[in-house]
DNA sequence: ACCATCAAGG
C-alpha cells in the first residue's frame, strides 16, 4: 500500500493543475542559499521533513516519485490532498514573484480552506504588496472562513509594510477574540508591526511586557524596534535586560545586540558584545560580522572598523558597503579607494555602495568624480533611487554646482521631503534665500508636511541671506502652522540669524525667554555672532556658558581667545591661550584636498614633500601676487574685501585650473 | 502557510 503512496501523490497534484505542475517541476531548481544544495520547491514541503531535509541532486519528475517510492523511511511519507498540494503551487509561484499565476491557482480552487487563504495573505504580503493582502484577508472574511495564528502574523506584517495603523489594532483586537494573541508569532508580529507606527513604541512594548515566555525572537524584534525608533540608550537597556534574563547567544540576538551599542554609540558595549560573538564562535556569520564593522565607525573608532574589515576572511557586497560608509562617515577619501578595490575583485556596486560614494563626493568637493559616479550610476540603472537622487542633489549643491543640483532635483520624478530639504538647504548654503523661500513655500504648495529639519533648512538659508523678518516669520509661524515644535537647536538657528545680523540683544531676549535650558549650539551661535560684531561683555558671558557645558571644547577656547583679541583685551587673551596650552591641546592639523583630473589630492599646511604639493605651493605663490593685484585693485575701486573663507574656495578651483 | 539579524539621504 505504502509502496501507492508517491505515484499516488503525483496524481494527486496533477488533477488539480496539470499545466502548472509540469511547469514547476520541469524548471531549474531552487538553490538554497545557506547549504548550497539544491531542493524541489513545490515537492519538497511534502517530503522534507521525513528524510532528514532530503537534500536531492537534480531530478526529473519520474526519478523523484521513483525514490519516493524506494525510501527508506515510507512511514513517513504522507499522502497530501489536491488542497494541500495546490496550495504548495501557490506558494511556490510567490516565491519567484508569479503573483498572477498564483493568483490563477488559487481562484481555479473549488473550495478553500484557512491555509490556501493564508498562503495568499502571505504570498502577497513577501511579494511587498500589502493592499492586495489586506483584500485578501478581507475577502476571507467574507467567505466566512475563520483566520488562524498563520493568518493572522501574516496580515500583521502587511499592516506593518503597508503602514496600516487602524489596520494593526483591528488586528490586535481580533487576535484576542481568537485566542491566537498568546502564540510566539502572533505577538512577536504585532510587536513589529506597532514599533513600526509613529509613537508606536508604547504599544510594542505593552504588549511584550504581556508576553509571559519570552523567545530569542520577541527579545531581537523589540531590540530591534528600538532600534529602528532612534532610541539608542532604550535600544541598549534593553539589550541588557535580554542578556541578564539568559537569552542565547545566537547569530541574531548577537547581531541585533551589535546594532543596538552601534545606536546608543555605546564602544564599550559593542567590544563586550563582539568578544562575546568571538567566545561562540558567530562572529564569522556574516550579518554579524557586518555589524560588528558598522558598531566601530558608529562608535567613531574607524581604526577597529577597519582593523576588522581586514581581518574578515569573508566579505559579502554588505561588508564592502558597510565600510565604504564607514569611511565617508568619517569624511575620509579612502572610501573611494575602497569602491577601487571593491572593483578590483569584481563585486558590483548597487544603490547603497553608490549613495556612500556621491555623499563622499560632497563632502570632499569632488565636482568632476561625482559627476562620473553620477553617469555611472544611471547607466547602472540607478534612475529611480530615492537615496541616490538626494545625495546627488547634495552632492552638486556641496560642489558647489547649484544649478545642477536644481536640475537634478527638477528631474526626480517622486520627491519625498529630504529631496526639497536637499535642495531648500543646498540654496541657502550658496546665499538664494529667495529661491529657498519659494521653494519652501512650493513644497507646502504639494501639500508636503514639513518636518524640524527642513524648518531649519529654510530659516538657516534666511540667516545666510541675511533675510531676517522672513526667517522670523518662519520661526513664528513653524508650531502654530504647521504643529512642528522648535527645540534647542533651532533656537541655535533663530540666534545665529539674529545674531549675524547684528540683533545680539534680541537674541539674548530670546535665549531668557527659551522654553528650556539652551545648549552649546545655542551659546555657540551667540558667541559667533558676537566674534562676528566685536561683542565682547556679551561673548564673554556666551563663551563662560559654553565652557560651563563643554569643557573639553577646544574651539570654544579659540572663539573666545578672538573675542577678546577683538576687544583689544591683550590679558585676557593671554590667559586663555595659557590655559589651552595648558591644558595640552593642539589644533587640528589644517588639510585641504584638490581634484586634479581623476586623482585627489591631500595637502597639509606647510607640507613641502610631494612634488606635487611643491607644484601646487609654487603655483599659489604665484596666484598669490595676482591676487594681491586684484585686491589692490578692488580697494582703489572702494571695494570691501575682508579676506575671510572665500578664498579658500577659489585658490582650489583656480589651482585646478592651472594644474588642468 | 506565520515572527527576528547586516549597508544608504536632508
Amino acid at each position: 500500500m505504502r509502496d501507492q503512496v508517491g505515484p499516488q501523490c503525483t496524481e494527486n497534484l496533477c488533477t488539480v493543475a496539470p499545466t502548472n505542475l509540469q511547469v514547476s517541476i520541469g524548471e531549474e531548481l531552487k538553490k538554497d542559499p545557506h547549504e548550497g544544495r539544491y531542493f524541489y520547491p513545490v515537492l519538497r514541503e511534502n517530503v522534507g521533513k521525513s528524510e532528514e531535509g532530503s537534500v536531492m541532486t537534480k531530478l526529473t519528475l519520474q526519478q523523484f516519485t521513483g525514490q519516493l517510492a524506494l525510501s527508506q523511511k515510507p512511514s513517513l511519507i504522507r499522502p497530501i490532498s489536491p488542497l494541500a498540494a495546490a496550495t504548495d503551487l501557490i506558494k511556490s509561484h510567490f516565491d519567484s514573484g508569479r503573483l498572477s499565476d498564483a493568483r490563477r491557482v488559487f481562484d481555479e480552487l473549488p473550495e478553500r480552506d484557512v491555509v490556501a487563504w493564508t498562503a495568499m495573505v502571505s504570498g502577497y504580503t513577501s511579494n511587498a504588496r500589502p493592499e492586495d493582502a489586506w483584500a485578501s484577508f478581507r475577502a476571507m472574511a467574507s467567505a466566512g472562513v475563520s483566520p488562524n495564528a498563520f493568518t493572522v502574523s501574516s496580515i500583521l506584517s502587511a499592516c506593518r509594510a503597508g503602514e496600516f495603523t487602524e489596520g494593526t489594532a483591528a488586528v490586535h483586537a481580533l487576535s484576542v477574540r481568537l485566542g491566537v494573541k498568546g502564540q510566539t508569532h502572533v505577538h512577536n508580529a504585532l510587536i513589529y508591526a506597532y514599533s513600526e507606527f509613529h509613537r508606536g513604541m508604547l504599544d510594542a512594548l505593552q504588549v511584550f511586557d504581556e508576553i509571559t515566555h519570552r523567545s530569542a525572537v520577541s527579545w531581537t524584534t523589540i531590540v530591534a524596534a528600538y532600534v529602528r525608533s532612534g532610541d539608542g540608550g532604550a535600544a541598549a537597556q534593553m539589550c541588557r535586560r535580554m542578556f541578564q534574563e539568559g537569552v542565547e547567544l545566537n547569530p541574531f540576538t548577537l547581531s541585533i545586540a551589535i546594532r543596538a551599542s552601534a545606536a546608543a554609540e555605546n564602544l564599550a558595549l559593542g567590544r563586550q558584545i563582539h568578544a562575546a560573538a568571538n567566545k561562540t564562535g558567530h562572529a564569522i556569520n556574516l550579518p554579524v560580522s557586518n555589524s560588528i564593522a558598522d558598531m566601530y565607525s558608529r562608535c567613531a573608532s574607524l581604526s577597529e572598523a577597519r582593523q576588522h574589515f581586514s581581518e574578515m576572511p569573508r566579505k559579502d557586497l554588505i561588508t564592502w558597503n558597510t565600510m565604504i560608509a564607514a569611511l565617508d562617515r568619517a569624511g575620509s577619501v579612502d572610501s573611494c579607494s575602497l569602491l577601487l578595490d571593491m572593483l578590483s575583485q569584481s563585486i558590483q556596486p548597487n544603490c547603497f555602495t553608490f549613495t556612500s560614494i556621491i555623499s563622499s563626493c560632497a563632502k570632499l568637493s569632488c565636482l568632476i568624480f561625482g559627476q562620473q559616479v553620477h553617469g555611472a550610476a544611471v547607466r547602472r540603472g540607478f534612475r529611480e533611487n530615492h537615496h541616490i537622487f538626494n545625495a546627488l542633489i547634495d552632492m552638486y549643491a556641496k560642489c558647489g554646482a547649484v544649478a545642477d543640483s536644481r536640475r537634478v532635483f527638477d528631474e526626480t520624478c517622486r520627491r519625498s521631503l529630504v529631496s526639497w530639504t536637499s535642495m531648500i538647504i543646498g540654496y541657502g548654503v550658496h546665499g538664494f534665500g529667495e529661491e529657498a523661500i519659494k521653494l519652501f513655500n512650493e513644497m507646502i504648495g504639494y501639500g508636503i508636511q514639513p518636518d524640524a529639519i527642513v524648518f531649519m533648512g529654510v530659516i538657516s538659508a534666511c540667516s545666510h541671506a541675511g533675510l531676517v523678518e522672513e526667517g522670523l516669520e518662519f520661526f513664528n509661524s513653524m508650531e502654530s502652522r504647521y504643529g512642528v515644535s522648535p527645540d534647542a537647536k533651532f533656537y541655535g538657528c533663530v540666534v545665529d540669524l539674529l545674531g549675524r545680523s547684528g540683533r545680539l540683544r534680541e537674541a539674548a531676549e530670546l535665549i531668557e525667554a527659551m522654553p528650556f535650558e539652551p545648549d552649546e549650539s545655542v551659546f555657540g551661535a551667540l558667541l559667533g555672532a558676537c566674534k562676528m560684531h566685536k561683542k565682547v561683555e556679551l561673548g564673554v558671558a556666551a563663551g563662560r556658558k559654553m565652557l560651563n557645558l563643554m569643557p573639553e571644547g577646544a574651539k570654544t577656547y579659540v572663539i573666545l581667545s578672538n573675542i577678546y583679541a577683538a576687544g583689544s583685551e591683550w590679558d585676557w587673551f593671554a590667559d586663555v591661550m595659557k590655559m589651552m596650552r595648558g591644558m595640552g591641546w593642539k589644533k587640528d592639523v589644517g588639510m585641504s584636498w584638490i581634484e586634479v583630473r581623476e586623482e585627489v589630492c591631500c595637502f597639509v599646511a606647510g607640507e613641502q614633500s610631494s612634488p606635487s604639493a611643491a607644484l601646487a605651493s609654487e603655483v599659489l605663490t604665484l596666484l598669490g601676487f595676482h591676487m594681491d593685484e586684484e585686491r589692490d585693485l578692488l580697494f582703489s575701486f572702494g571695494s570691501v574685501w575682508d579676506g575671510g573663507e572665500k578664498s579658500y574656495i577659489s585658490n582650489s578651483v583656480v589651482i585646478v585650473e592651472a594644474l588642468g
